[in-house]
DNA sequence: TATAATTTAATTGTACTCAATCAAATACAA
DNA sequence: TTGTATTTGATTGAGTACAATTAAATTATA
């Protein structure tokens, strides 16, 4: 065991939790670029899909994502129609966002997604468990 | 099971993945912003320190990166004095990149950092080695 | 109540990330 | 050899990410 082991690419555990992350992105790409999102812009409008209605500050939360990244993108999905943006009435400083009519009908457009790339990720049942016991588990420790 | 629960959020592999990736990568930020270093450049100064010398498409492979992201990152690194960056004198197409004595240097800043990360980071031995095990298996079915 | 502290989004600035395109060098084929 | 295809890195443009700061609104406190 060398003094500079630990510096190895290869005994590091979030590069692979990265590029990972990434490459799977990249299998994204084609399906959501058909449909103009982004990933970032499709895994909002899932939770949106869901919820109908939430503050910025609650969707931030769900997503592990800032307002500094929220507020061009749901500006961005404001302007196509997907979604209203209106400060609540009872707390100024809070900002709700809502599903409008068209962007709940969108849905249909985006729902044989998972599917197509689960295809394309090859992960056993077992693994694909772990895995994801195993990231909710670091996620919840409120990493 | 309803027509779109596959794409609700929580049905996602793809999603803990993404924000376990970021969560873990903000764990590195103070430590990193110590030496002046964003996480991409500490993976590369990582390939560096091991390898010495690597050309930008071998390091792209290794660090699931194409050259839109490596060749401003490495002009920043360039610019420091921990690397130079020079053609091929074989193959003009292809360049080079090499550690300096100064770039090599460094590594004694950084070699506590994976402990330090380590330890903020909960995980059993055995989800550890399961993680990285399927992580890599996903990489390397060249996701 | 006045003021201090907190909460919430927005803004700013830096740095990725990557698809798409480009240009130069090299390899290959007719 | 000459034209074609491939390889390689650089560039461009759009869209994140996020730390840090700001500003407005609300809450808590003296």
């Amino acid at each position: 065991m060398g003094k500079y082991d630990a510096l190895k690419l290869d005994n590091q555990l979030c590069f692979p939790l990265y590029a990972a992350s990434r490459e799977i992105i990249k299998i994204y790409h084609p399906y959501l670029s058909k449909l103009d999102l982004t990933y970032t812009q499709y895994i909002t409008m899932m939770v949106l899909w869901e919820v109908k209605k939430i503050t910025v500050k609650d969707l931030g939360k769900k997503l592990y994502l800032d307002s500094g990244t929220l507020t061009p993108l749901l500006k961005t999905l404001e302007k196509r129609g997907f979604i209203t943006r209106k400060r609540s009435e009872k707390d100024e400083r809070v900002l709700v966002v809502e599903i409008t009519e068209e962007g709940d009908k969108f849905k249909d457009q985006a729902v044989n997604i998972p599917a197509e790339v689960g295809s394309c990720v090859k992960l056993s049942e077992k693994d694909a468990k772990d895995l994801y016991r195993i990231l909710y588990g670091l996620l919840d420790n409120s990493l």
